[in-house]
DNA sequence: GTTTGGCACTCGGCCCGGGTGAGTGCCAGG
DNA sequence: CCTGGCACTCACCCGGGCCGAGTGCCAAAC
């Protein structure tokens, strides 16, 4: 049975562990934490929790260390969120605040949350499925070729090239200009097929095949510009990791390059709320040493995107936290006001 | 006096070692090399080299290792450039031909790169300072909120929005977009200060504030758009060096993370012919242990940007230098075709 | 029934010492 | 100037012994 002392027992070994690196013993327990009694009733529980597959030892006469079921227990159930202190947020808001676009504030906060947690940080740049279109624009650069140019409410800009076959008029480009944009400003991405699907029946003859080929580059545009970006700083923080760890940190600096990888991590991750895999728990096995600590952000109530920290599973759980949880919010708000 | 045979024998030397990763002794040297003479006359010439400063000893009574100046010794005087196998030049052609956009091409390259040479693989922008202007747009989003956005040759685009205090009508905004066009498409950056500078004056009076306004966000994004950005990719690579890396590894993660050393680097390349830099060569302490291979690339004859490879001091230089080369020249064309 | 002190046992880590072999420098002879 | 021989030097490997933290179990105490 679970009872609230030997909950503690596992709290204070995750603590330890966390903080010393090493298998902790019954002994060390004793003097390090208030427990109120003696090592070898420590050693009871710890049999127990070992028993449950909370705790294990690395070799028979070690010290115990958590198994990656002991620390989801920990997480979700001992550990709080620890808020960070107020020069902490007075820093990420003067870092956050001199961000002059959107790369820079992506930039900025990858370098901040890495600075934050000591660990690998992972920020998704806002995602366009959930954003909405603010212009769409249309160049005619030579005779028969044109730019489209989509803006967004993120503040992303994408461009594409368009060769047409047949020339096509500085009128007719201006009528499209503006019935594109009268349709689709404003709206959500998702929305937008539909919106502008019988326009080019409404153009002459002549102009309906440059027409639709331009819808149909745009949304191509808005597919393949839904397919999320994600930058990461902080690498150098894994050589904190153990003393071992050519074998250690590989795998992970390869995952860390499989963008592709991450995406999907960060996918999984809920919504709303923050998420912690603990080892096993992510998919990639490159991984499986490693917690990864998500969270949506987003301009309001919706997440648009999600940011994160990659660390190894002996991590700061609330401290990592409260940082992850505290950027995010900033970053929201920087986000809300441009 | 530094005789060929003494330049075969150091040769050997750094071949051997930065195979085996060993210190090379004089006995395995002739079995592995036919020098045709006695490891006793090798022993003389290593004395010599070693007298020199060409290679070190790690401890009394082992094996040589070649020292960054015996690196450049081979660099300059003994290697050549390897080419590449045809099977590798058209894996490189079909790798970067399936490229849809410039962020795609530098994406493909950093990854190609990392691959051939098994390094960490570091590609720059092509750089705004020498291209030039393709097209500038101007949008209306708001009554007095104006969109500049700027297309340059090597397809890069830029946007900036502008707060106007008067309202600017749609015949003055036309107006401007084709006398800034007509003023600056096909220019170079830097020449388009002095061309649009007595622009305002050609408008009513009413407009001009408006007018200075977009033309100093224009040059405004001329020169923050010259500051370069670059990407790096292969970090994993950076666990085959030594296997007592923590110390090795972590500097260099940490002066990767850091563009602008890295851009700095790259900077300090020839931009014509390819440069090497050995070991304390860097002027950064963090890269003390790796040699940059670096050449510029270009859609032209001239350079637009840089890529290269940073890597251990003992690599297989005219295999580096040849993929380095090659898979400039891919981009060149790429970009050149596009 | 839970807690506690005692006790025997296990086993990883560390230090020590000898043996091994690759590699060196030097020297005398070709 | 090259070569073979020779004595010397160390880094590395291996095995053994010691040490101590930590464990599991048990009988006694609360």
């Amino acid at each position: 049975m679970l009872s609230e002392r030997r909950l503690e027992v596992l709290r204070a070994i995750v603590q330890d562990y966390v903080g010393t690196e090493e298998p902790v013993g019954s002994k060390a327990l004793t003097e390090r934490h208030q427990l109120g009694v003696s090592p070898a009733t420590v050693r009871n529980d710890m049999a127990f929790l070992e028993d449950e597959g909370f705790i294990a030892q690395p070799h028979t006469s070690a010290g115990r260390i958590p198994t990656d079921k002991g620390y989801r227990l920990f997480v979700d159930r001992l550990a709080g969120v620890k808020p960070l202190s107020s020069p902490e947020r007075r820093a990420i808001q003067n870092f956050l605040d001199g961000a002059v676009d959107l790369d820079d504030v992506v930039g900025r906060t990858v370098r901040l949350l890495a600075q934050l947690t000591r660990q690998v940080a992972v920020v998704q740049y806002p995602s366009l499925t959930r954003s909405t279109v603010r212009h769409v624009e249309l160049l005619s650069l030579a005779p028969a070729r044109l730019m489209l140019v989509l803006i967004t409410d993120t503040g992303r800009v994408e461009q594409r090239l368009i060769d047409c076959q047949a020339p096509f008029g500085e009128t007719s480009l201006a009528d499209l200009r503006a019935r594109l944009n009268s349709r689709v400003v404003g709206r959500r991405f998702a929305d937008v097929p539909q919106l502008v699907q019988d326009l080019p029946d409404s153009f002459e003859q002549e102009d309906r095949g440059t027409v639709s080929m331009v819808l149909s580059v745009l949304l191509e545009t808005l597919v393949e510009e839904t397919e999320e970006r994600l930058v990461i700083g902080g690498t150098a923080n894994l050589t904190r990791f153990g003393h071992d760890f050519p074998l250690t940190i590989r795998p992970v600096l390869e995952a860390l390059e499989e963008h592709v990888v991450l995406l999907k991590l960060l996918g999984e991750a809920k919504d709303s709320g923050m998420t912690v895999r603990i080892g096993h728990e992510n998919a990639h096995e490159g991984l499986a040493a490693t917690s990864v600590v998500a969270v949506g952000y987003g301009s309001g109530d919706e997440a648009v995107a999600k940011l994160g920290v990659v660390g190894p599973t002996r991590m700061d759980y609330p401290g990592t936290m409260g940082a992850v949880r505290a950027v995010a919010r900033y970053v929201g708000q920087i986000l809300a006001e441009s």
